[in-house]
DNA sequence: TCCTTATATTGATATCTATCGATGAGTAAG
DNA sequence: CTTACTCATCGATAGATATCAATATAAGGA
Protein backbone atom coordinates (compact mmCIF):
# COMPACT_ATOMS: atom_id res chain seq x y z
CA UNK A 1 0.00 0.00 0.00
CA UNK A 2 2.29 2.35 1.24
CA UNK A 3 5.84 2.07 -1.23
CA UNK A 4 9.24 2.47 0.22
CA UNK A 5 9.77 6.06 -1.58
CA UNK A 6 6.34 7.41 -0.32
CA UNK A 7 7.49 7.32 3.23
CA UNK A 8 8.19 10.55 3.74
CA UNK A 9 4.67 11.59 2.64
CA UNK A 10 3.54 8.79 4.98
CA UNK A 11 2.86 11.35 7.21
CA UNK A 12 -0.83 12.34 6.54
CA UNK A 13 -0.99 13.06 10.27
CA UNK A 14 -1.48 16.54 10.00
CA UNK A 15 -4.59 16.93 9.59
CA UNK A 16 -5.46 14.32 11.72
CA UNK A 17 -5.06 16.39 14.70
CA UNK A 18 -4.80 19.50 13.43
CA UNK A 19 -8.58 19.77 14.52
CA UNK A 20 -8.81 19.35 18.40
CA UNK A 21 -9.01 21.77 20.83
CA UNK A 22 -7.69 20.19 24.48
CA UNK A 23 -10.05 17.58 25.48
CA UNK A 24 -11.68 19.53 28.08
CA UNK A 25 -12.89 22.43 25.68
CA UNK A 26 -15.38 20.51 24.27
CA UNK A 27 -16.92 16.94 24.00
CA UNK A 28 -15.38 15.69 20.96
CA UNK A 29 -17.59 14.78 18.04
CA UNK A 30 -17.24 10.72 17.03
CA UNK A 31 -15.00 11.70 13.86
CA UNK A 32 -12.53 13.70 15.84
CA UNK A 33 -13.02 10.97 18.51
CA UNK A 34 -11.29 8.15 15.62
CA UNK A 35 -8.68 10.52 14.47
CA UNK A 36 -7.48 11.24 17.42
CA UNK A 37 -7.64 7.59 19.10
CA UNK A 38 -5.99 6.07 15.89
CA UNK A 39 -2.71 8.33 17.39
CA UNK A 40 -3.18 7.24 20.87
CA UNK A 41 -3.54 3.83 19.83
CA UNK A 42 -0.11 3.87 17.93
CA UNK A 43 1.23 5.44 21.51
CA UNK A 44 -0.51 2.04 23.26
CA UNK A 45 1.92 -0.22 22.67
CA UNK A 46 4.86 -1.00 24.85
CA UNK A 47 6.89 -2.13 21.97
CA UNK A 48 5.98 0.94 20.12
CA UNK A 49 6.41 3.20 23.14
CA UNK A 50 10.77 1.87 23.66
CA UNK A 51 11.08 2.27 19.64
CA UNK A 52 9.31 5.69 19.72
CA UNK A 53 12.02 6.49 22.55
CA UNK A 54 14.47 5.36 21.23
CA UNK A 55 14.56 7.30 17.86
CA UNK A 56 13.30 10.45 20.40
CA UNK A 57 16.49 10.30 21.91
CA UNK A 58 19.07 9.84 18.63
CA UNK A 59 19.06 12.43 15.22
CA UNK A 60 17.64 9.48 13.91
CA UNK A 61 17.92 5.73 13.73
CA UNK A 62 17.82 2.94 11.21
CA UNK A 63 15.46 -0.32 11.52
CA UNK A 64 17.91 -2.55 11.89
CA UNK A 65 19.50 -0.59 15.00
CA UNK A 66 15.79 -1.32 16.32
CA UNK A 67 15.50 -5.06 15.76
CA UNK A 68 18.29 -6.07 18.64
CA UNK A 69 17.44 -4.03 21.45
CA UNK A 70 13.98 -4.39 20.67
CA UNK A 71 14.49 -7.96 20.41
CA UNK A 72 11.67 -8.30 17.93
CA UNK A 73 11.48 -10.22 14.16
CA UNK A 74 12.01 -7.75 11.21
CA UNK A 75 8.78 -8.25 10.43
CA UNK A 76 7.42 -6.99 13.44
CA UNK A 77 9.66 -4.00 13.60
CA UNK A 78 8.51 -3.04 10.31
CA UNK A 79 5.33 -2.95 11.16
CA UNK A 80 5.72 -0.84 14.10
CA UNK A 81 7.57 1.45 12.14
CA UNK A 82 4.48 1.92 10.17
CA UNK A 83 1.79 2.43 12.81
CA UNK A 84 4.14 5.39 14.30
CA UNK A 85 4.63 6.62 10.45
CA UNK A 86 1.22 6.36 9.67
CA UNK A 87 0.09 8.36 13.26
CA UNK A 88 2.80 11.11 12.50
CA UNK A 89 4.91 10.24 14.85
CA UNK A 90 8.05 9.69 13.32
CA UNK A 91 9.18 10.20 9.22
CA UNK A 92 11.33 7.51 7.77
CA UNK A 93 13.43 8.40 4.69
CA UNK A 94 15.39 5.91 2.56
CA UNK A 95 19.15 6.19 1.76
CA UNK A 96 20.77 3.62 -0.16
CA UNK A 97 19.37 0.30 1.66
CA UNK A 98 18.91 1.58 4.88
CA UNK A 99 15.63 3.61 6.23
CA UNK A 100 16.42 6.33 8.43
CA UNK A 101 13.67 7.21 10.98
CA UNK A 102 13.75 10.46 13.20
CA UNK A 103 10.36 11.83 15.30
CA UNK A 104 8.16 14.42 14.16
CA UNK A 105 8.74 16.74 17.43
CA UNK A 106 5.56 19.23 16.68
CA UNK A 107 3.28 16.26 16.08
CA UNK A 108 4.32 15.29 19.82
CA UNK A 109 3.60 18.81 21.27
CA UNK A 110 0.12 18.26 19.01
CA UNK A 111 -1.20 15.31 20.91
CA UNK A 112 0.13 16.59 24.29
CA UNK A 113 -2.07 19.49 23.81
CA UNK A 114 -4.77 17.82 23.47
CA UNK A 115 -4.51 16.67 26.47
CA UNK A 116 -4.99 19.97 28.10
CA UNK A 117 -1.68 22.06 27.32
CA UNK B 1 -12.53 -7.36 41.58
CA UNK B 2 -13.18 -3.50 42.21
CA UNK B 3 -16.15 -2.69 44.97
CA UNK B 4 -18.58 0.48 44.00
CA UNK B 5 -17.04 1.23 47.61
CA UNK B 6 -13.23 1.71 46.36
CA UNK B 7 -14.02 3.55 43.14
CA UNK B 8 -11.97 6.61 44.90
CA UNK B 9 -9.15 4.56 45.31
CA UNK B 10 -9.25 2.99 42.28
CA UNK B 11 -6.88 5.62 40.91
CA UNK B 12 -3.91 3.24 41.11
CA UNK B 13 -2.69 5.72 38.77
CA UNK B 14 -0.02 8.24 40.53
CA UNK B 15 2.63 5.70 40.24
CA UNK B 16 2.38 4.75 36.90
CA UNK B 17 3.74 7.76 35.11
CA UNK B 18 5.25 9.11 38.51
CA UNK B 19 8.52 7.33 36.87
CA UNK B 20 8.72 8.66 33.57
CA UNK B 21 10.24 11.21 32.22
CA UNK B 22 9.72 12.41 28.48
CA UNK B 23 10.19 9.85 26.17
CA UNK B 24 13.04 12.11 24.25
CA UNK B 25 15.17 11.86 27.36
CA UNK B 26 15.97 7.99 27.16
CA UNK B 27 14.85 4.95 25.68
CA UNK B 28 12.07 3.56 28.04
CA UNK B 29 12.29 0.18 29.72
CA UNK B 30 10.19 -2.42 29.54
CA UNK B 31 8.75 -2.15 32.67
CA UNK B 32 8.07 1.86 32.53
CA UNK B 33 6.72 0.98 28.70
CA UNK B 34 4.23 -0.87 29.99
CA UNK B 35 2.56 1.01 32.51
CA UNK B 36 2.49 3.98 30.17
CA UNK B 37 1.24 1.52 27.32
CA UNK B 38 -1.49 1.15 29.81
CA UNK B 39 -2.17 4.67 29.86
CA UNK B 40 -2.14 5.48 26.43
CA UNK B 41 -4.19 2.33 25.90
CA UNK B 42 -6.75 3.77 27.57
CA UNK B 43 -6.64 6.66 25.61
CA UNK B 44 -6.85 4.53 22.30
CA UNK B 45 -10.80 3.91 22.16
CA UNK B 46 -13.23 6.14 20.50
CA UNK B 47 -16.00 5.84 22.78
CA UNK B 48 -13.59 6.35 25.89
CA UNK B 49 -12.39 9.60 24.37
CA UNK B 50 -15.87 11.36 23.30
CA UNK B 51 -16.53 9.81 27.36
CA UNK B 52 -13.44 11.52 28.84
CA UNK B 53 -14.03 14.73 26.80
CA UNK B 54 -17.31 15.11 27.96
CA UNK B 55 -16.64 14.16 31.66
CA UNK B 56 -13.85 17.03 31.54
CA UNK B 57 -16.10 19.62 30.28
CA UNK B 58 -18.63 19.45 33.04
CA UNK B 59 -17.67 19.58 36.58
CA UNK B 60 -18.79 15.89 37.05
CA UNK B 61 -20.98 13.87 35.32
CA UNK B 62 -23.03 10.28 36.09
CA UNK B 63 -22.89 6.93 34.24
CA UNK B 64 -26.30 7.37 33.43
CA UNK B 65 -25.63 10.46 31.94
CA UNK B 66 -22.82 9.03 28.83
CA UNK B 67 -25.39 5.99 28.06
CA UNK B 68 -27.58 8.28 25.45
CA UNK B 69 -25.16 10.25 24.13
CA UNK B 70 -22.37 7.90 23.30
CA UNK B 71 -24.99 5.70 22.05
CA UNK B 72 -23.51 2.18 23.68
CA UNK B 73 -25.25 -0.03 26.32
CA UNK B 74 -24.98 0.45 30.55
CA UNK B 75 -22.70 -2.39 30.71
CA UNK B 76 -20.46 -1.14 27.74
CA UNK B 77 -20.25 2.33 29.75
CA UNK B 78 -19.28 0.73 33.00
CA UNK B 79 -16.71 -1.35 31.17
CA UNK B 80 -15.12 1.78 29.62
CA UNK B 81 -15.45 4.33 32.73
CA UNK B 82 -13.88 1.25 34.44
CA UNK B 83 -10.68 1.28 32.13
CA UNK B 84 -10.64 5.38 32.48
CA UNK B 85 -10.44 4.84 36.49
CA UNK B 86 -7.56 2.71 36.24
CA UNK B 87 -5.80 4.35 34.45
CA UNK B 88 -5.93 6.82 36.91
CA UNK B 89 -7.68 9.31 34.46
CA UNK B 90 -11.24 9.62 35.87
CA UNK B 91 -12.31 9.36 39.79
CA UNK B 92 -15.65 8.29 40.18
CA UNK B 93 -17.34 8.36 43.81
CA UNK B 94 -20.92 6.83 44.58
CA UNK B 95 -23.60 9.42 45.86
CA UNK B 96 -26.97 7.28 46.88
CA UNK B 97 -27.97 5.60 43.37
CA UNK B 98 -25.51 7.29 41.49
CA UNK B 99 -21.89 6.97 40.55
CA UNK B 100 -20.56 10.58 39.79
CA UNK B 101 -17.33 10.89 37.32
CA UNK B 102 -14.74 13.48 37.16
CA UNK B 103 -11.30 14.03 35.57
CA UNK B 104 -8.00 13.61 37.31
CA UNK B 105 -6.36 17.13 35.91
CA UNK B 106 -2.55 16.28 37.36
CA UNK B 107 -2.82 12.76 35.43
CA UNK B 108 -3.54 14.26 32.73
CA UNK B 109 -0.88 16.62 32.95
CA UNK B 110 1.36 13.91 33.58
CA UNK B 111 0.46 11.77 30.31
CA UNK B 112 1.28 15.28 28.18
CA UNK B 113 4.49 15.79 29.74
CA UNK B 114 5.43 11.96 28.86
CA UNK B 115 5.13 13.42 25.11
CA UNK B 116 7.61 15.96 25.39
CA UNK B 117 6.42 18.87 27.87
C1' DT C 1 -40.37 -6.30 53.25
C1' DC C 2 -40.98 -5.65 48.31
C1' DC C 3 -40.28 -2.92 44.24
C1' DT C 4 -37.74 0.17 41.34
C1' DT C 5 -33.59 2.29 39.76
C1' DA C 6 -28.51 2.80 38.76
C1' DT C 7 -24.45 0.47 38.26
C1' DA C 8 -21.29 -3.60 38.27
C1' DT C 9 -20.21 -8.26 36.77
C1' DT C 10 -20.48 -12.47 33.96
C1' DG C 11 -20.42 -15.05 29.72
C1' DA C 12 -20.42 -15.24 24.87
C1' DT C 13 -18.96 -13.53 20.44
C1' DA C 14 -17.07 -10.95 16.71
C1' DT C 15 -13.39 -8.08 15.53
C1' DC C 16 -8.79 -6.36 16.03
C1' DT C 17 -3.81 -6.80 16.64
C1' DA C 18 0.97 -8.43 17.72
C1' DT C 19 3.88 -11.78 16.17
C1' DC C 20 6.57 -14.59 13.05
C1' DG C 21 8.03 -17.45 8.82
C1' DA C 22 8.17 -17.09 4.01
C1' DT C 23 8.47 -14.30 0.18
C1' DG C 24 8.82 -10.04 -2.64
C1' DA C 25 11.05 -5.54 -3.90
C1' DG C 26 14.69 -2.37 -4.14
C1' DT C 27 19.80 -1.29 -3.69
C1' DA C 28 24.75 -1.71 -3.68
C1' DA C 29 28.89 -4.31 -4.74
C1' DG C 30 31.51 -7.89 -7.22
C1' DC D 1 23.97 -10.27 -14.03
C1' DT D 2 24.52 -12.43 -9.88
C1' DT D 3 24.88 -12.18 -5.05
C1' DA D 4 24.14 -10.22 -0.61
C1' DC D 5 21.69 -7.19 2.20
C1' DT D 6 17.81 -4.21 4.10
C1' DC D 7 13.25 -3.52 4.43
C1' DA D 8 8.19 -4.29 3.06
C1' DT D 9 4.36 -7.37 2.36
C1' DC D 10 1.65 -11.68 2.76
C1' DG D 11 -0.58 -15.39 5.28
C1' DA D 12 -1.47 -17.66 9.43
C1' DT D 13 -2.30 -17.75 14.36
C1' DA D 14 -2.71 -16.75 19.21
C1' DG D 15 -4.16 -13.42 22.37
C1' DA D 16 -6.60 -9.05 23.44
C1' DT D 17 -10.75 -6.18 23.40
C1' DA D 18 -15.35 -3.94 22.38
C1' DT D 19 -19.91 -5.13 22.60
C1' DC D 20 -24.26 -6.77 24.43
C1' DA D 21 -27.84 -9.83 26.91
C1' DA D 22 -28.51 -11.71 31.21
C1' DT D 23 -27.76 -11.50 35.93
C1' DA D 24 -26.03 -9.71 40.33
C1' DT D 25 -25.39 -5.93 43.67
C1' DA D 26 -26.60 -1.92 46.06
C1' DA D 27 -29.43 1.88 47.44
C1' DG D 28 -33.72 4.46 47.99
C1' DG D 29 -38.70 4.58 48.45
C1' DA D 30 -43.52 2.54 49.29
Amino acid sequence: MERVSDLKSTAKGSELIACCSPIAAAPLSESEASDVAQVFAALSDPVRLRMLSMIASTEEICSCSLEGPLAKSQPTISHHTRILAEAGLIVGERRGRWTWWRVAPERLGDVARVLGN
